[in-house]
DNA sequence: GAATGTGGAATTTTT
DNA sequence: TTCCACATTC
């Protein structure tokens, strides 16, 4: 039964909205999907939309699943077949239910980052392209932007012939990839705008299908999808449905990858909305916690503006740490999460946040001596490995055959004699002819011919035989005829991908369960005839298409749904295994996510912000964001720390404490180390049990007591790494001091004023003190 | 076709 | 420093 009762007013008044676009401004730990789930069940209890009537659009599978879950527990409704899924499931769906219309191949395939660079790869390289003046990775950037804005190769404006060139090769990448029936992530989004844009009554009809369009995530919406919401919801357009856009201008962290927040008051002033409602009520963190979030993002300028509030009480302050290096970093946050731990604190309620990768080697290293068990975030996904990659690449050309990427991936993997002279051959072939390398074996002679002729047996072959089979017994076949379990057995290091192979054939298994492919057997006797809902629609070409409210199995085949799947859903981030493990992330991954007790590690101007922020328009205001994000991720208690030297890409680097420690409020902050006065050894006053004199006891720590001693400003009275401040350039810190006592010079960073070189004896240098 | 070497780059990430 | 892609070698 729905509860309502246990709404805040705000929340409430969301929830209870009238049928007209609102914007939900959801800070941080404010019961975002709470109100989301629940408003979807308001609408459909109070009779006022049909559960087909509503479509619910996020960013990730993980908050898709989430959205379900809660909704069928609130509800007794069979949540299958619901709108609810990420952008791009639902555009699959969608092209799936009108491939026709949308002139793709009822099997087309979804290519993941991976094969797309393959493909472009391919393609440079089959066009004789100069990969040093274009390189792959750089037109891959330029294709996905221009699609992620919506435009296609003729529609890219081109200033020089640079540009000009790129945007040739993106209209050859686009024919390749139509050639191949194949789509990239973009691809599925700019398809379905561009489908719904040019076929009106399709258009009109989703438009009077769903009534209300739910978008969790608002902030990260790039232009596509703003546009092709735009579309969805009739905008302009009589007889659209409403938008509930559920939002934090605060918490946009993604616009490196095109999100672009202005959606968020583009969407007030295009819709006129005039519901917008903040939640700010927080049930997340305690006081200080949050009193340091609010002044810390109070430093952006463009914000649609937002305070958030809890009744937790004040709390722990936050408390930081200066170390001296972030080898001495490490061993600070592991000497802090045995206390939390012999408190009582679950292990897996410790997290310890990073800007960068990079950062984690370090801690790990530390965790790892200490012999504490953690977790890191982010590692490779289980459809990506790449024996799993293989396999699905047998399975693609069982389905799609053209889809030059898995043939590419496997005409000779495990080696069956095809080398590189017959590929050539054959790609010379396909180029020729315009068709795909499967396509053009048959053109081959020679022992080429007969090798190659032999790999599309095998894949033939494969599909006969498989035919009347149900999924997890196909993928059963296919592990075995393609020889890849054989292949992994006779290698020494293969236990562990036999392994990951034999999953696939679970993962089929439970795949077929949870869409509902269970009860239809046949993995390619097609579409049933008739669609779960009732409406159906008659589209310009004549063709009747099943209404596109029908769950998958109505729409595609099992092998087809399952290789989506496999692509949209890269499935879980390796070994969730040792669930009782501190947890490493960098920020960015931690968003959404929430712990006890968080370590923001890393605190230095360059890393946190990052120096190549400063580059970008509004750079640093996304990393202060980013920093507003990390802050919010904790409940009871949040640490901060910086060091004075690290070591970055083999080189010691000394920073500067980030800037964002001036914008936190001080009686929120508790400075767990005094700063460091006089020479290095000397006046340290270290507040932890451990302290430099441990580390020039013997073991491996020796060698940063060597380094340190190195360092020493050779009895000049300073020391590199040591913060200093300027009269006239401020604070600065010391990266490096030439000549002795008495003719020394030091080289000093100044941030944003510079790295300067002042002679001791003259500049007038004074110690940061604290 | 696998093993070994070399050069270059090294935020952030989901789909 | 370390990882990766790519090239060369056996």
């Amino acid at each position: 039964m729905l509860k309502l009762d246990t709404l805040n007013p705000e929340q409430f008044a969301a929830v209870t909205l009238p049928a007209q676009s609102a914007l939900i401004l959801a800070g941080a730990g404010s019961g975002k999907t709470r109100v989301l789930t629940t408003r979807i069940a308001w609408l459909i209890q109070t009779n006022q939309v049909s559960p087909a009537g509503i479509m619910a659009v996020t960013f990730t599978n993980k908050a898709a699943k989430e959205m379900l879950t809660r909704l069928s527990s609130m509800l007794p409704i069979n949540t299958r077949g619901m709108w609810i899924g990420t952008f791009h499931g639902l555009c699959n769906r969608l092209l799936r239910t009108h491939y026709r219309d949308a002139a793709l191949p009822q099997t087309f395939q979804i290519l993941d980052s991976q094969d797309q660079l393959s493909l472009i790869k391919r393609m440079l390289k089959a066009h004789n392209v100069d990969d040093e003046k274009y390189p792959a990775k750089a037109l891959m950037y330029f294709i996905n932007n221009a699609k992620d804005q919506g435009l296609r190769a003729s529609q890219v404006e081109a200033y020089d012939p640079i540009e000009r060139r790129m945007v040739e090769l993106y209209e050859l990448y686009d024919q390749q990839c139509q050639r191949e029936g194949v789509v990239d992530f973009a691809e599925l989004l700019l398809r379905s705008y561009e489908l719904l844009s040019r076929n009106t009554p399709l258009r009109h009809h989703y438009q009077m299908r769903f009534r209300h369009i739910l978008v969790d995530e608002f902030q990260d919406t790039n232009d596509l999808q703003y546009n092709l919401l735009k579309l969805l919801a009739g905008q302009g357009e009589s007889g659209g449905g409403a938008i509930f856009a559920v939002g934090d201008d605060d918490q946009s962290i993604y616009a490196f990858r095109g999100a672009n927040v202005g959606n968020m008051s583009a969407f007030e002033r295009d819709y006129q909305v005039k519901n917008l409602i903040k939640l700010e009520q927080n049930y997340r963190s305690h006081g200080h916690i949050l009193d340091s979030a609010n002044f810390l993002i109070a430093n952006n300028a463009k914000r649609l503006g937002k305070n958030l509030r809890t009744d937790a009480g004040q709390g722990e302050q936050v408390r930081v740490y200066e170390a001296s290096s972030d080898l001495e970093e490490a061993q600070w946050i592991i000497e802090e999460s045995k206390s939390l731990m012999n408190e009582g604190m679950g292990r897996n309620e410790i997290a310890i946040l990073y800007r960068s990768n990079a950062q984690s080697r370090v801690i790990e290293h530390a965790l790892f001596a200490a012999g504490i068990p953690y977790t890191v975030y982010g590692g490779l996904r289980y459809f990506q490995r790449a024996e799993v990659k293989h396999a699905i690449a047998y399975l693609q050309l069982m389905d799609n055959p053209h889809n030059d990427s898995a043939f590419m991936r496997v005409v000779n993997f495990p080696t069956r004699g095809i080398g590189a002279r017959s590929i050539e051959q054959l790609q010379m072939a396909a180029d020729s002819y315009g068709i795909s390398l499967y396509a053009a074996v048959p053109y081959m002679t020679g022992k080429a011919g007969t090798v190659l002729g032999n790999f599309v047996k095998l894949i033939e072959g494969a599909r006969f035989e498989t035919q009347q089979l149900p999924l997890p017994e196909l993928v059963r076949v296919v592990l075995e005829r393609s020889t890849l379990l054989t292949h992994y057995g006779n290698e020494k290091e293969g236990a562990d991908r036999i392994e990951n192979l034999e999953q696939m054939v679970s993962a089929a298994t439970q795949f077929v369960q949870e869409e509902g492919f269970g009860t239809q057997a046949p993995a390619h006797l097609g579409p049933p005839a008739q669609a779960q809902a009732g409406e159906s629609v008659v589209f310009q070409d004549g063709i009747e298409i099943l209404d596109g409210g029908a769950p998958l199995p109505t729409v595609m085949s099992p092998l087809s749904a399952f290789l989506s799947h496999a692509s949209l859903e890269a499935g879980d981030a390796q070994a969730q295994a040792g669930q009782e493990a501190l947890q490493l992330m960098t920020v960015h991954s931690a968003k959404g996510l929430e712990f006890d007790a968080v370590f923001i590690t890393g605190l230095e101007e360059g890393l946190f912000p990052h120096e190549s922020s400063a580059r970008e328009a509004d750079g640093v205001d996304e990393e202060r964001r980013l920093m507003y994000v990390a802050i919010t991720r904790a409940r009871r208690r949040l640490y901060m720390s910086f060091t004075q030297q690290r070591m970055l890409h083999g080189q010691t680097r000394f920073n500067m404490k980030s800037r964002f420690f001036d914008e936190l409020p001080d009686e929120s902050i508790k400075w767990l180390s005094p700063r460091v006065q006089g020479n290095w050894f000397g006046g340290r006053k270290s507040t932890t049990a451990w302290d430099d004199a441990k580390f020039r006891e013997g073991g491996s720590d020796n060698k940063i007591a060597q380094q340190i001693t190195q360092k020493a400003g050779n009895g000049t009275g300073w020391r590199v790494g040591e913060s200093v401040v300027h009269a006239k350039f401020g604070e600065g810190v010391i990266v490096n001091i030439e000549g002795g006592a008495g003719a020394a010079r030091a080289q000093i960073n100044f941030g944003s004023a510079g790295v300067k070189v002042l002679d001791l004896s003259i500049a007038k240098l004074e110690r940061v003190g604290r």
